[in-house]
DNA sequence: TTGACGTACTACGGTACGCGTAGTACGTTC
DNA sequence: GAACGTACTACGCGTACCGTAGTACGTCAA
């Protein structure tokens, strides 16, 4: 089980890269992190509203009205170019971080 | 330059992973995570101290008055057993956050 | 003997982001 | 017509890192 405190920070990079393969909608992409992460982590609803929000209201994606199979119709979020590159950036500073983390544990057993 | 955003969360498990080697005081933790991170994170001194006291709290390091080179005399810290464990702990999520991490942002070019 | 410098802290408010809880709303299906 | 699944919104909380600022003490040079 990973804490939300460990991924704090990684959502918007989680959500951009699963956007980066095709636009698709909150709750899909809900359920896209939990299998992705191998059912480890669950993403709050309320987190990834708030995360899609933040996203939009950055330009790094735009949202359209599009059909839902039941049910009220959905917001569909589609990644930008400055998504893109902004996903880019936050992958080489993921990169950064790990070996920067990875030097202060050396030696540590788990 | 790592931003603050991307260490987030992580910082005690620095400062744990210092003190396994030895016990030491908040100024020289500071320089020595300086020193590690290759310059390319500085610690505020208030996010430093605000660690080790949260530390400290949670019964992970002990302190103990030391004497200094000059000035004031320093406190020493040192982990605990409780810190020790904790550590490993942590390392072991952080292991798991890599590879979930990473699972995302497979073919995303940095 | 004073005042600049290095070291060793403390105080306090700001901000971001993930969480908890709760509620609304709509369409299909039984 | 009500239960169920989907699709959200509202609101406030806690944690942790940051920014700015100030205090305090000892040494050393002028």
């Amino acid at each position: 089980m990973i804490s939300a405190d460990a991924i704090r920070g990684y959502v918007d990079l989680m959500v951009l890269s699963l956007l980066r393969e095709r636009p698709s909608y909150a709750y899909e992409l809900a359920q896209q992190i939990h299998a992705v992460t191998g059912t480890e982590y669950t993403i709050k609803q309320t987190t990834l509203y708030t995360a899609v929000k933040r996203l939009e209201g950055a330009s790094l994606v735009t949202s359209y009205a599009g059909a839902s199979a039941s049910g009220k119709p959905r917001t569909y979020y589609q990644i930008t170019a400055n998504g893109l590159e902004h996903l880019e950036q936050k992958v080489a500073e993921w990169r950064d971080t790990k070996s920067v983390v990875d030097r202060f544990i050396e030696g540590v057993e788990a």
